[in-house]
This record gives C-alpha cells, structure tokens and sequence, in this order.
RNA sequence: GCAGAAGUGGUGGAAUUGGUAGACACGCUGGACUUAAAAUCCAGUGGGCAGUAAUGCUCGUGCGGGUUCAAGUCCCGCCUUCUGUACCA
C-alpha cells in the first residue's frame, strides 16, 4: 500500500499545511527577511486558467527556496477584486457584484489550494473589502493633502503651502500646479475668501478635481486612463473612445516624471520593461520658444506685404517716400533710432514704417505704438497732429506718443523712460495681434530654418488667429478632424492634411512673417499642440511644406535636402542662420537658447509625454471617493469616519441624467453633524445640487464616481505588512521590517500601468514619511504568457445561387441543418469548393431533411428569398429538386471549438460537440475518410472514422474556448506534477502554447523518484543508512550545484531536467542511501513539495520539510583525477582520449601524439600546432 | 518608422566565461511483459553518403561575410518572426 498515490498525499499535505499555518511569516524574527510576491488575480468568472500558476509555481519554488535557505519569508497572495467584468456581470442579470465576486474568489481560492502553494493566506487582501479599501481612501486624502514642492522635489503637506501663501503669495513657489494658475501677493491670499483660497489650492494639490479632456468611451459609460486604450479602443471590449472635456479627479503624476525614471536605475527590472517606462514618461530636452502673432492687415496675403500696415491703395507711393525718408534722418531721428533698433526695449520697432495713410517716425506693432518725433514743420502744426493721432487710433488702434527734437536731443534718457512705460503700460495681447503661440522644439538650433509653423485645430488660437478670409476653409478642417476618431486619424497616418489660418508669427530673430497652418499631424495632447516647422530638418514638415509648396530653406553646411529632410543631429553644421553659422548641433542649441532667454522669447525646456492619471470612473463596482461637496468645493471626510462604503443602487447603470451609478443610490449623502452616511432626502430642497445655500442644514452630497481599477492596486503590498491593523496603513514596525518587495512576478502588460502608478504612490507615500521606501519592488520578473491552442471546426455552408432578370448573381446560405466536414477534406478558401461529391451529398441532404422538415416551409423559405423563378410556388418536390440542380454552391466557415472536446490527435470528440449547444445538436459531420455521420448513421468508431479540427495558438481566453484550467491536470497526474511540468514548459519569460503532450514525462519521472525511496512489488519504503557511494554523491553534489544555480537564475526549466537526470543516475546506481536520498528530498521540495513532505515524513522527520536547510554543495564530490578529452583535428572532434588530469600542456601533447588513434588521423603528416587547454579539450591544427 | 527579444532535430527546449552542438523530455521505430490494452521496462532516433557490420566520411544552430587553433556563442551586413510603441515636434 505504498505506490505513488499522488491525490491522497497531496490532499494530505494541504489540508497539515492548513491547519498548521505551515507558511504563515512573522513580523520579527532572527533570520533575514525575503518579500516574494505575484501579481494578486482579478477573480474572474472562467476561473483559474493554466496561465495563471505559471508565475506563481516559479515564484512558490524561489519562496519555499528562500525558507530551506534560513530565510524568513512574506509570501502572500489577494485579490484584485473590484473590476469591470463583475459589473458588466450585474448589469446583465441584475447580480449584486459583491455576490459574484465572493463566488469568484471562492473557486479561485479552491483551485490555487489544490496547486500546493505556500502563501501565508493570514494575510489575504482584497480591494474590494471596506476594510481594504479604507486604507485606498485614506491615501486618496492624503494626496489631496499634499502639494508638489519642486524646490525640494518633494510632495508636502498642503498646510504648509497656505503658510507660505499667507508669507509670500505664490510667485516664489516653484510647485507642480495646473498652467493656468495666476499670480498673487501675500495681501492678495490674505484677502480671499475660504472659498477662492480652496479654489487656487486645488491647482496645487497632487490629486486635483479639474476640467480636464478625457478618454471617453460611451459603450462603456466611463473615462479611461491612457493605458487602458490600446490601438485607439477600449482595452477591456475593443470599443471606440473619443475626446470630451469632463470634470474629473485627476493625479499629478507628471510632479514625478523624473524620479520616476531617475529610479529605474535603482531597480533590477527587465530592460524591455523599463525601456517601456522611459517612453511611456517619455522625456526630450529642447526649448520652448513664443511666436508673436503678427496682426493681420487688410493687405495681409503674402509674407513682406503681412507688416505693411499702410493703405493699400497708396502703400506703393507711402513705400517709395518712406525709403526716402529713411535716408535722411534728422538728428533727432537718428538718435532714438539708436535706442530703439534691434528690440534694445524688449519690443521690435520699425521706422519710418506706413500706418494707414501716413508714415509715422517709429512704429512698434505688436504694442500698436507709434513715436513721433517732431520735427520743425509740425511745430506749427499742432492741430494736424491732433487729427493724425486720433485718425490712426480710430482707424488702426494705434496709440501716439510725440516728442520734440529737442527733447530728444537733449534728455533722451527721459524719452526712452517714457517709451518704455507706455510699452509697459500697453496690453500685449491688445486685439489680434498680441498672441504668442508657444512651441516646444527639440531643435532649437535650426531656428533659422522655420518656414512656418503648424497648430493642432484642436489648439485655443486657431479660431482667434484665423483671417476672415480662411474662416470657413479652417473651420471645415477643425470640424472634420474632430470628427476622425483617434484610430482613423492613426490608420490614415500618410495622408497629409492641413488648412492655411490666414495669420502669420514673427521670427524671434530675423522678425520674418512665418504662416501659421493647422494640421492633424500635430497633436493637441503632446508639447503644446504646436510647432515650429523646420522642413529641412524634420521629414513630416518637409512632407508637409512639399505637399503646401512652402519654401524649405536649408539651413544645413553640405547637406542635400532635395528629397528628404536631414535629421541627423550628430552630422549637423548650422548654415545661414546668422549667429549659429558654422557651429554643431550641441553649440548651436545652447546659443540659440541664450539668444531667445535674452529675448524673453524661449529658455530651455524639458518636456514629457506622461499626462496626469484621470482617476474618476462613472462606474458602480470600484472604491468611493471620500468626498463630499461643499459649496461646490470638494471636502474630505475624516479618517475615522472611514471607510466610507459602497452604496446599493437599484440598477448599475447610469442615471437616466447621465450620472453615473452611485447617482441611483438613495441613501448617498453625507450629515457632517454625525458623520454618517444618510438619505439624499435629507438634502436641502436643491437636493443633489452642489451648490448649497447659506444657513444650510449640514448635510452635502457625495462624489458619484468611483475610483479606477488601479487604485486598489497601487499600494497593496505595503498592506500585506500588515493587513488587519486597524489604526493605520501598516504599523512602522512592520514597513521597517520588511523594507519592499524583493522579489515580484506578474506579466509585463502592467508596464505602463500599475507598475508606473504604484512607483508614484510609492514615492508619494515615501516623500511624506508614511513609507520608509521610495521604490516598491526591488527585482521583477515577467513571467511569459502561457497561450492557449485553440481548435476550429469547419462549418460547410451550402449557398444557394440564382441569376435574376437583371443579371445579377446572388447567393444565399442553405439554413437547413448544421454540417461540419473534417480538417482535411476540402481547402479553406475565398473561392467556393468544387466538389461531386459534395453536390451528391447536398442533394441527399435535401431529399433526406425535407421529409423531416415541413416541406411547405421550405417552399416558404425559398419564396422569402423571392429571387427565384416566379412560379416557384407552383413546383411539387421533384420539380424543386429538378430546379435547385446546379444552384448549389459549397463554402466553409471557421468556428471556435471547445478545446476539451479534442484530443491530442486534434479529434473531435462529436457527441460531446454536439450537446454543447443546442443548435448542433442534430447536426451531420462529415468524417476524415468520407463518411457522413448524422442521426441515422450513427457514428462507428472505426478505423478512420474521425473528424479532424485545425488549432492555431492563441491568448487563453472563454470566448475563444481554449482555456485550459488546471483543476484536471491535479486530478489525473497531480499538482506536484503540474508544477514541474510547467516549469519544465520552457524558460519562464518566454510565451509558449499550452500543450500536455510532455506531461507523461514529468509524471513518469515522480513516479520514479517515489521509487528510489521504495522497494519491491509492493513498493515499500526502504533506505539504508550504510555510506552512498562515491558515484552518488558525486550525482547528489552536482545536482546540489546546477539546482541551487539554477534557482538564484530563474532558469526553473533546466533544473528540472537536472532533476530527472539525477534520479536515472540514481536509479542506475541503485542507490539507496539516506545520505544521499535525505538532502535529495530538499532539493525537489520546492518544485515538489507534496511527495517531498511525504517522503520526508517517512525518512522520520517530524517538522515540516518546508525549513528544512537547503544541502550544502561540497567541491569535494566532484573532483575527478582524469578527463576524457575530445581531441580534435582543425576544430573537429575525432575521438576521446581518457588522461590524468595531472598532467602538464606538455604531457598531454605528447600522450596525444603517442595515441594510435591520433597518427591515424595524421596519415604521417607532421601537424603545425597542437592547442592544449587542460581540463578542457585538445585541437591538433594539421 | 523606432525600441526590445528571438531564429538550434518531427516537437518543447539544453549548451552559464568562445572549447565534444542537440542535454532532458515529448513523439516516432523496434523489442520485452500481457489473451489484449493500459502501465512499466529495454534499445534506437539530426540529415546525407559508404559499409553485412563494428565503423568511417560528410553536411549541419535563419542568410552572406569576417575574427580565431576553435564560433550556436564574438564582429560587420542582410532576412524573417514575435513583443512593445508610435505623426512625441
């Protein structure tokens, strides 16, 4: 009674684990601390696949590694458990999410149990909890709390940015803060109300509720965060999601963007994964620089006639005298032209430059100003003047300053203090020509190149910049482009498209008229939805210049731009850009910036892709935020007033208003006199409205949203430290001891996504004192995707062709009866299949179905279709026959089959296809050998008899009808046996199909194992404790080496392969030894725990195998005094060559040479060089 | 387009610093046991050529070059596949 019964030991096993809390980690011990976690689960309704142990077989083999290696061990497992599927679920049939998530969970849990894991189940969390959640809220206020100090690049509790708002205003505080927000004074904070000091604070606070553009996705009925869109569409359904401003809970995690990278050298993680991190954050240094709008003029229309304000019908004349004029200044004149050239005040000034009908002295646009200085004719002429300045005011909106000659001449000090006042004094942004249009560049060195520059038409200037006379084209491109949603604009990538505005911006430099166009190819959400375009230096402006026929200016020494533009920074010379002549990308870059920070128009900028989070969802199933509002204003309910629970609702679908779910909730309102939930009733007669009146009774409404999915997420395994304290997140006793995580598996699709949210959560939570860690996860590993082989069966379509009176050939499918045909019958083709055979079979199929379908019905059938012969009706059976003979036409469709009906032969298993839906249940199969099986020809089992289906490999997933579960896999070959099969799989980062083909070999080999511990029929135990022989501990060594390298390598795979060859070993040897059988026990315990704990159990051992110390490796064993050396000629192997291992390079050049075997090799010719590389190998170069 | 990973028998995959290519397993073939099957055990198994045979020769790690006494491994240039990402200015 002692074979190898796997179930009854492993059921044993289990259930002693259990009950003994074998796994359970203290908080303090003497033995160094080891953190091993997985990715907790979303409990969804199909259950535990094969998939999802793979990572948590390899990360129990290192956790129970770690305990033999006298470590003491967290290794917990949860569940992520609140989740859209539950509440697509509810919606559907009205479920409680709650109720089948707690189902979910319950077969999770049986089925994880069943694989022999070694979690520490004490410690269990799941999102969903109010006892878990509390914690997810108190972090959400926390955040609230805090704002972004750049200074100290640390997050701080906002408390602390009142007190210096009330010191110091806000110009001296450097925070991450929303761009809008506007400078104030000490006095000016002082003087606010609660209310606008609430307002400005939300600017600054790290999770800030802000009209914000979201993803929206509409079947979904909620926003989504940026990494749950994929291509476009949903993540979660594939459905489309659009742009739309919303007001929502956002989280400034862009405050972190450079921690957040700068950490990734900290951690060991998978380069391909923290390469994702990096483009995801996504950081590029260049500069920002400000374009100035020029104004528009009536004679606007081509680049130099942009800046001539003149009239138009003068303007030759006004130009030709003001040339004139030029070159003969006074001395006054010539004077200020010295103070005013080359924007020495900030602002660009032209002289004698046309306004209207006159040529004033000096004329400043962007300000709309106009100095005069007079000269002796205007003395006498005061009245003139009088109607000049108000003429232009009226006329151009141009303001007049005047002075005397004499002034000027005499305190030009004064003058220039007065100009530059009014410049001052004067708005910037006066009419439409005081804009500035900001870009980012990476390339600010070839600003000299700037053609023109192009907006997102999503961008705010586009409408008030555009030129009447492009209105209607520019509107008609922002409103088409609005209408593309993002997968079309990306499917359509090479189509260049775009819109001329009309207006034009200033070259910060050369005070050139650059066009402004719009064009999608620019992106709203990325920089600031604009650019300079450089055409020679960037291939999508050079495509779209090309396309527009705008001129590209090359601005590179020696580079032909006639086909494409050159963006090759390290190559790069700068030419004919003034200043930047002669100098290299880098030289170039930084003189550039000086210029435009002297300038006032750009400085250095580094910019990053990463957005804030949006963190509302207008969904039922997800944590509530604990706020309520005030006014307005969002307020925090208190810790100890937490958790704030989930409300029931009638239906988890959105209002019929268009709130979300947790607007059906009748008692969802908070009473700040009890600090209790309580009935919406209770709200003031406005109810609902945020907006209370004074002399309110203190009850204000809650946030209807719900926190995303990621949120419970985030920091969940900080709370493993210490999951049922009740007072705060962990105690500091348990973070200090166990510091991080130290080892985290789970799959690299959590790339962008948890793992960069639970790093910024984890940074946040560090920089405030509440973590003594900034980085959660030491080491990650991503475990590969195990996918499953789905199986299509071909579904034979019978169509139907008829030509009508016009002509035309129409085809319809045959409903009669579903028929299935084998694999390899007929080609899977566009084309229809030609086949006797099959037209034989079809009409069989008629005469044989008609009889048992009403034959009257058929007819109706037919006559639906209406496209047949007119007098269809009137046809008996046979005439129907006779007319349906070279109508019938033959396809095949493809359709998932479920996975467990096929055999490894890839046969279908037919009656279990057949009662797995309704609708198959009559249907014909027909046979690999021809045979047609249906209801009358019952299916015989011969030889050949069998219906093929095709597989392919794909992602497990239930609509697929390819999951795998484990559950069977335990029943018939055991979990022990699962776990090193799926280690044995292939190595643990690749993805590999699911397959059992190999699993007898992993099965045979336990058996094996439990064999050498065994003896006789009856297989009972039996081991000595007589001295092993030298072989076999000399086999027990080198599996104690390869074994424990293996482990610390993750390479699960090849120890298992060890493993079997030490047991053939073994076996060989016949050994029997307790010396060497006992550590051999340990060794396999981690990939077998259940036949190690039995078999240890046995050798007379008391405790659990599981602490166990892990056999130490002893050299001694494996130290061999000869070697059989593979001699080689040229580099090919010949012959072996056994030899001491004592001897010297020259000792075995000459033992080679003597060697019979060797001269034969040679046929007497003398070789040129013989290589000896001791213990290694010998090559004789001939 | 960009970034990363990979390409080895019929299959999954070994080969850790350049040193016996194909470990270990599946599958297949043959044999033993059995009335039979399953299970178990034994032997063989990269291709080609020669030989009754032992054996020998030869070609072989996506393709083409190179470095080296020696290359799956290092270097250069291609091809293919997978994964991630994308008008990122």
């Amino acid at each position: 009674m002692s074979k190898y019964h796997f179930n009854d030991i492993e059921a044993k096993w289990q259930k002693i684990w259990a009950e003994r809390q074998t796994f359970k980690a203290e908080n303090q011990s003497d033995k160094p601390k080891y953190y091993v976690l997985d990715m907790f689960p979303y409990p969804s309704g199909a259950g535990l696949h094969v998939g999802h142990p793979l990572g948590y077989i390899a990360s129990d083999i290192y956790a129970r590694y770690k305990r033999h290696k006298g470590f003491n061990v967290l290794h917990p497992q949860g569940y992520d458990s609140f989740g859209l599927p539950a509440e697509q679920y509810a919606i559907q049939t009205g479920q409680h999410p709650k109720k089948t998530t707690e189902e979910n969970i319950a077969r999770y849990r049986e089925q994880l149990d069943k694989i022999g894991f070694s979690f520490d189940w004490s410690r269990e969390v799941r999102t969903s909890d109010p006892d878990y959640y509390k914690w997810t809220q108190w972090i959400f206020i926390q955040l609230f709390k805090s704002w972004y100090d750049k200074n100290e690049d640390k997050a701080r509790p906002i408390s602390e940015l009142e007190i210096l708002f009330s010191k110091e205003g806000n110009q001296k505080v450097i925070a991450a803060c929303d761009d809008d927000t506007e400078p104030f004074s000490a006095e000016d904070w002082n003087g606010f109300t609660s209310e606008e000091k609430q307002q400005i604070l939300l600017k600054y606070r790290l999770t800030y509720l802000a009209e914000t553009e979201v993803n929206w996705c509409p079947q979904l009925g909620t926003v989504l965060a940026n990494d749950e869109i994929v291509n476009g569409v949903s993540e979660r359904g594939g459905y489309p999601v659009v742009r739309k401003k919303m007001k929502q809970w956002s989280m400034r995690i862009t405050a972190y963007a450079q921690r957040l990278l700068d950490g990734l050298d900290k951690i060991d993680w998978p380069q391909p994964l923290k390469d994702s991190q990096t483009n995801w954050i996504g950081r590029s240094k260049g500069a920002s620089v400000k374009f100035k709008v020029l104004p528009p003029t009536p004679s606007s229309g081509g680049g130099a006639g942009y800046r001539l304000t003149g009239d138009p019908q003068s303007i030759k004349l006004l130009l030709r005298k003001a040339k004139e004029m030029r070159k003969s200044p006074t001395l006054a004149e010539k004077k200020l032209w010295q103070e005013l050239r080359t924007s020495k005040l900030g602002y660009k000034f032209r002289r004698q430059h046309p306004v209207y009908k006159f040529i004033p002295d000096f004329v400043c646009l962007e300000k709309r100003l106009i100095v005069e200085v007079d000269g002796k004719i205007h003395d006498f002429q005061v009245e003139e003047d009088e109607l000049r300045t108000l003429t232009l005011k009226e006329k151009k909106g141009f303001n007049v300053i005047r002075f005397t000659n004499k002034e000027v001449e005499e305190n030009l000090e004064k003058v220039i203090h007065r100009i530059t006042e009014t410049l001052n004094s004067l708005p910037s942004g006066e009419g439409q020509g005081g804009d500035t249009i900001e870009v980012f560049t990476t390339r600010p060195d070839t600003i000299f190149g700037v053609s023109f520059m192009t907006l997102a038409p999503e961008h705010d200037l586009v409408s008030k910049i555009t030129t009447e006379a492009q209105k209607a084209e520019v509107e008609a491109y922002v409103e088409a482009s609005a209408k593309r949603s993002e997968r079309e604009r990306m499917a359509d990538v090479k189509t260049i498209s775009g819109v001329f505005t009309g207006a034009y911006a200033e070259h910060p430099f050369t005070g050139e008229a650059i066009p402004i166009w719009i064009g999608d190819y620019v992106l709203a959400g990325y920089g600031t939805g604009a650019v300079m375009a450089v055409p020679c230096g960037d291939q999508r402006d050079y495509d779209f210049a090309k396309h527009f026929n705008i001129a590209i200016p090359n601005i590179f020494e020696g580079i032909d731009i006639s086909e494409e533009a050159f963006a090759d920074k390290e190559n790069t010379i700068i030419a004919h850009s003034d200043f930047l002549n002669g100098l290299s990308y880098a030289e170039a870059t930084q003189k550039a910036i000086e210029a435009l920070e002297a300038k006032g128009q750009g400085k250095g900028k580094i910019n990053y892709r990463l957005r804030d989070a949006v963190f509302s969802r207008q969904r039922y199933w997800g944590e509530p935020f604990p706020v309520y509002y005030k006014n307005g204003m969002p307020q925090m309910i208190a810790l100890e007033h937490l958790p704030l629970r989930l409300p029931e609702v009638s239906a988890y679908l959105p209002t019929e208003e268009g709130e979300p779910p947790l607007g059906r909730a009748e008692v969802w309102a908070w009473d700040t006199n009890t600090n209790k939930v309580v009935s919406n009733k209770l709200l003031s007669p406005t109810g609902g409205d945020a907006q209370r009146a004074e002399g309110d009774n203190g009850i204000y409404p809650l946030e209807l949203n719900t926190m995303p999915g990621w949120a419970g997420s985030s920091c969940y395994m900080f709370r493993y430290m210490d999951p049922t304290n009740d007072e705060v997140f962990a105690s500091k006793e348990a973070l200090d001891y166990w510091e991080n995580v130290d080892l985290y598996l789970g799959g690299s699709e959590h790339a962008t996504g948890h793992l960069l949210y639970t790093r910024f959560w984890t940074k946040f939570m560090n920089d405030r004192g509440f973590l003594p860690v900034d980085e959660p996860v030491k080491k990650l590993i991503n475990q590969g995707m195990i996918l499953g082989e789905s199986a299509f069966v071909y579904r034979l379509i019978i169509y139907l062709m008829d030509t009508t009176d016009n002509g035309s050939i129409v085809y319809e499918p045959f409903r009669i009866v579903p028929v299935f045909v084998s694999k390899n019958k007929y080609p899977v083709t566009n084309e229809f299949i030609e086949s006797k055979e099959l037209e034989d079979f079809a009409f069989n199929l008629l005469q044989t179905q008609v009889p048992q379908l009403p034959f009257l019905k058929l007819k109706e059938w037919f006559t639906d279709i209406s496209l047949l012969s007119k007098n269809f009706k009137s046809l008996n059976k046979e005439e129907l026959f006779e007319y349906l003979k070279g109508k019938i036409r033959f396809g095949i469709n493809v359709l998932h089959s479920d996975v467990s009906f096929v055999n490894t032969s890839n046969e279908l298993d037919i009656s279990a296809f057949k009662n797995w839906r309704p609708e198959f249940k009559d249907a014909i199969f027909i046979l690999e050998n021809g045979k047609v099986y249906d209801s009358n020809s019952p299916f015989e089992g011969g030889e050949g008899d069998v219906f093929k289906v095709s597989r392919e490999v794909e992602k497990m997933s239930k609509s697929k009808y390819n999951v795998v579960n484990p559950d069977d896999i335990c029943e018939q070959y055991g979990a022990d046996t699962l776990r090193m099969y799926e280690m044995f799989l292939g190595p643990l980062e690749q993805a590999k199909p699911w397959s059992t083909a190999g699993i007898t070999g992993v099965h045979s080999f336990l058996k094996k194992l439990w064999k050498l511990y065994h003896t006789g029929a009856e297989e009972s135990f039996h081991l000595t404790n007589e001295p092993a022989s030298k072989d076999s501990l000399k086999t027990l060594h080198k599996t104690i080496k390869k074994v424990q390298e293996d482990i610390e390598n993750f390479s699960f795979n090849t120890s298992v392969s060890t493993f079997m060859i030490a047991v053939n070993e073994l076996t060989a040897q016949k050994c029997n030894s307790r010396e060497v059988l006992e550590p051999l026990a340990v060794l396999i315990s981690p990939y077998a725990p259940h036949i190690a704990e039995e078999l240890w159990e046995k050798l007379g051992h008391n405790e659990s195998i599981s602490t166990a110390p892990f056999p130490i490796f002893d050299e001694k064993h494996l130290v061999e005094s000869s070697k059989e050396y593979p001699v080689s000629f040229n580099g090919k192997m010949r012959f072996k060559l056994e030899l001491p291992l004592d001897l010297t390079p020259a000792q075995i050049e000459e033992a080679v040479m003597a060697y019979d075997k060797t001269q034969e090799q040679l046929q007497g010719r003398t070789p040129k060089k013989v290589i000896v590389v001791p213990g290694k190998i010998i090559n004789i170069v001939g």
